[in-house]
DNA sequence: TGCTATTTTCATTTTTTTTTGAAACTAATG
DNA sequence: CATTAGTTTCAAAAAAAAATGAAAATAGCA
């Protein structure tokens, strides 16, 4: 292996590009409203706006972030589909893609970080109406009123989810 | 003004019921998933589930918070039109409700919190427009692809905010 | 107007989240 | 199979977010 090769690119950008660090705040902002950390949001900005697939100390180094956080980070990204690895000849590192499909992205997070929150929604009511005052009791109307008010948003929600991912079908 | 009249609902229910547990642990969840504190969601959940109006420190001794807390929760409900408050005859506090049409909560919080981001995004991407490379680079192509994929996506979200909108007339 | 109940503000403390970096682990290579 | 490049893990440190509570501000009432 040879070291001028390996850190070849390190060399040519050693500091960040405009355009790279446009596309950084962009999704630092974006990863931060789906409530994920800053560096999650760091590490898909670079790699979203870079021709080559980037190995993760690259990342590192770039980002001036840990190692820790780069492996942390990237292996959220790997969860949630947002990332693939790249197998680069005669390096036996990992090289790392952006998955420019925002569709997978956010179907990813939409199943595994939304419909879960709805599910246990459903098995609460459930308990809620078991927990109702006698239908004789002064309250029992507006306890009622306010049950069915939940009933109604987590249908809606759960018809959102499909109709989101539809929609993001860009 | 007669101090056992005024804490009578207090003394009533020293303790938390069954029904508003479940309707506090509901909203905790919903409003974090909003990226709300944790307050925020407690005070709307007893609120939500409750028959009458409450007072700041009704809310704040039934839940064991700081008034402080409960004074800056119930701004920030205030804010995003998730509480009103309703006049209380011979009683100088405020008393609060839950509003409780989801629909409304929900569209003021497009409207403050999303919309804003997107305008930014907007923004950003004519910048990103100046700063790509000469069209005779060789990673011409791959940024213009990738520029244009973020314009796909704010494109589909300003679609999105109108249609969740009206998913949420429920 | 002066008094007092109520609410807000904000510096400080507490809690939670994120990052770091060194040690442990893994796996490719000679 | 021993070496070492590469990666992950995780306890500790740092940073960020939230809660507290006392002081300041506000507003209703006599």
């Amino acid at each position: 292996m040879d070291a001028n090769e390996k850190y070849s690119l390190q060399t040519k950008n050693e500091v960040l590009e405009a355009l790279e660090l446009e596309s950084i705040d962009f999704f630092v902002r974006l990863m931060s409203l789906l409530g994920l950390p800053r560096s999650v949001g760091e590490i898909y900005g670079l790699l979203y706006f870079s021709p080559i697939p980037l190995t993760m100390d690259q990342v590192a180094t770039k980002l001036e972030i840990s190692i820790g956080s780069a492996s942390q980070g990237l292996k959220t990204l790997r969860s949630l589909k947002a990332v693939k690895t790249s197998y680069v000849q005669g390096d036996r590192r990992d090289h790392y893609l952006a998955e420019s499909e925002f569709r997978r992205l956010f179907s990813t997070f939409l199943n595994d970080d939304i419909l879960p929150h709805l599910e246990s929604a459903i098995d609460r009511i459930k308990r809620m109406e078991k927990e109702m005052p006698a239908e004789s009791s002064e309250d029992f109307e507006f306890y009622n009123i306010r049950i069915e008010k939940l009933k109604r948003l987590t249908k809606a929600s759960g018809r959102l989810l499909p109709a989101l991912a539809r929609l993001l079908k860009l």
